[in-house]
DNA sequence: AGAGTATATACGTATATAGGAATACACTTA
DNA sequence: TAAGTGTATTCCTATATACGTATATACTCT
């Protein structure tokens, strides 16, 4: 692994909604929408952190007709994927989190 | 571990100079010049990275007279001492940190 | 005290980026 | 084709920060 690709992931996860998203997507997947509904962040910025986190390969995407489906890249061959496991293997001691799940579980939405 | 001490974690992480200062501290004590010397870097720019690190309490600094000797801060209470440990332990894969490692073993200085 | 060395800080500048609003694009359905 | 829904992108602004130069601070030695 590369010193910037080393780099890049930190980057990519020094930002509170972008940690918060890699949370949620751990172990499904879900729409653009339904990103914005759980975390209460707009479309457009939901938008511009998944596709900031696809670049990297962290996540990836899926259309379905309408809409865009995304998860986390769980792929064997990419070298940073310990990395990225490690970090999402720590979420589970964050509060927010928590209740992220929490909102998730029951289809709550945090703003319309 | 809160979320905001966790994303300082991965901003602290996503720079390059400060992810090298924190492999050549692994497993040893530097001064400030010392470490400009070996990743060639201006003694302000180490400085205020080193600043960082330690307020983030990932480096602890001890002064013995006109030096002040950083190391990296390996106190268990620390609620991010597993997530920084893991990080350092994913150096040994990235190339630039093998050559620093190198410099510092022929104490070479990379600038005057 | 004064000179020399090591480290920290202040200040200006350039760059990156997060966020919102507006708009463009993709797809579905009537 | 037209309207509606979901997603991506563009443009703007505000904020953070990395770096260099200069300066301040801390310490040692004579």
């Amino acid at each position: 692994m590369s010193l910037k690709t080393l780099r890049q992931i930190f980057k990519a996860c020094a930002e509170d909604t972008r940690l918060r998203i890699l949370n949620i997507l751990n172990g499904r997947e879900l729409t653009v929408k339904e990103i914005c509904s759980y975390l209460g962040v707009s479309q457009p910025a939901a938008s511009k952190h998944l596709s900031r986190l696809r670049l990297l390969r962290i996540v990836i995407d899926r259309r379905e007709g309408n809409l865009v489906y995304y998860g986390l890249n769980l792929s064997p061959d990419l070298p940073q994927r310990k990395v990225v496991s490690f970090i999402i293997s720590q979420f589970k001691n964050v509060n927010i989190f928590k209740k992220d799940n929490e909102a998730m579980r029951n289809g709550k939405k945090k703003k319309k």
